[in-house]
DNA sequence: CGCTGGATTGACTCGGATCAAGTCGAGTGG
DNA sequence: CCACTCGACTTGATCCGAGTCAATCCAGCG
């Protein structure tokens, strides 16, 4: 069974037996952390890669008035700050959204394993354009979408970014995610969170319950949206649509 | 004298001189370009790395109800889709704002350079990594300011990104965007931004007027945005409140 | 069994959108 | 030199999606 990282990567490169073996041994002994622990603050020196092997993080930042936003949810498989140790401060921060393990790999190793497996650098490549696409989605949605759409949105690219590294059940998925912190990642109040998810429950789409998610129909989901998964530059075809299909 | 793209470069790490003659040896003979152009569209294979030498530029998405969220504003030095051929299709489209010199340096001559010059393949990676923090930082404006905060973000970002590259005269700013443009970078109406804009001046803050930004009080804009350079990772520390002393 | 952090619901407010007229300025052609 | 045009900027009136404020509910847990 590989762990969620080399799981990942795989669905970008196709990796040799003797890459895979090296990252996996990379990422053998795992930190474990609490819920709603940060890993890094912002201001804190560069330091270490960390790799999420299981549970979820986010990355946020803290404005002047004390309220908060969320920048990226980061889940089994993801990497972060690859190439942060090239600037002295972070200038965001991380935490921990539910229990995880996750694994800290020096900026040494981390320097050897690219060196010496090109593969492996080109797969953390592609990793970070994902990201980066990622970011742009999110502000496509912040200027542009109403908050069902949203919604609709962020849950769509959850589910197919989980169901990538085989985190989905079916329409189900593992989503520690409060209402609070949906409010903080999507510009929103928590109040208005609540009223949205209950209008999405009532429409038949999705419904998110304490822990999980459950994608009930995944075309209304995408119609409401206008989710395009162009921007996860997926290898694979199986998607949102397929869902119901494989059901 | 330099051009833009080696002097934004310089900013970031310290270059031989050798690596500066062949970073201007694979940009001169610029394309021109009109305003309004797509450099590459949404969907579009990958192609060569562009650079901005002269003129502006910005990244875009439609939606599918025909409108358009602005994902970054691209300055002269801005390089763009360094690693982007690694993936197939482009998830966005790019665009000129006004006429433009943009340098094309094909996937081949890119990875010699990088190969070669070490300092500007990290210099590159330092860029990357900055405009991944600016993504961030729109994130947070679109999420949680208000339209006179996320108008005063902008400003204080663009002037500073352009003072790098010595862009800024004093307390001004050759400036070719658009309400329309601003309106669909800031998640807004044409209207409001005219609105707020005005605000702007009546508080004597600041004054952005056809083709050109004036700063008439950087701290004051500091205070609204809650500005904090620290994501644009700038060796140099000269600011925004440095523009009134050198005044 | 009470405490606590989240979820839920209702009443009211407000920032920014929408709709609708203008205005201004730089071409451009007669 | 002036009329015409077109794109961008301005301004006012009105509307509405989402925020704010304030209870209340609920489940897990020490």
């Amino acid at each position: 069974m590989l762990n969620a990282f080399v799981q990942k990567l795989r669905g970008l490169v196709d990796l040799d037996a003797a890459t895979i073996v090296r990252v996996e041994t990379a990422t053998t002994n795992p930190r474990l952390f609490r819920a709603k622990q940060d890993l890094i603050r912002e201001g804190d020196m560069t330091g270490p890669v960390f790799v999420m092997l299981r549970g979820w993080a986010c990355r946020y930042k803290i404005l002047p008035n004390g309220s908060r936003q969320v920048t990226a949810f980061m889940m089994p498989g993801d990497a972060c700050d690859l190439h942060m140790s090239l600037v002295t401060a972070m200038d965001h921060s991380i935490q921990t959204i539910s229990a995880a393990e996750i694994a800290i790999i020096s900026r040494r190793d981390m320097d050897v394993l690219i060196d010496e497996h090109p593969d492996f650098a080109r797969a953390m490549d592609i990793a970070q354009l994902i990201d980066e696409a990622t970011l742009r989605a999110w502000i496509v949605s912040m200027g542009r979408r109403s908050s069902l759409e949203r919604i609709s949105h962020l849950m769509c690219e959850l589910y197919l970014r989980a169901s990538e590294i085989g985190l989905t059940d079916g329409k189900r998925l593992t989503l520690p995610l409060t209402q609070l912190i949906l409010a903080d990642a999507l510009g929103m109040t928590p109040v208005h969170i609540n009223r949205v998810l209950k209008e999405l429950r009532q429409l038949g789409a999705m419904d998110l319950q304490r822990g999980f998610l459950v994608i009930d129909d995944p075309d209304t989901l995408v119609r409401i949206s206008g989710f395009d998964e162009n921007y996860l530059h997926r290898r694979s075809a199986s998607g949102l649509l397929g869902v119901r299909a494989s059901n």
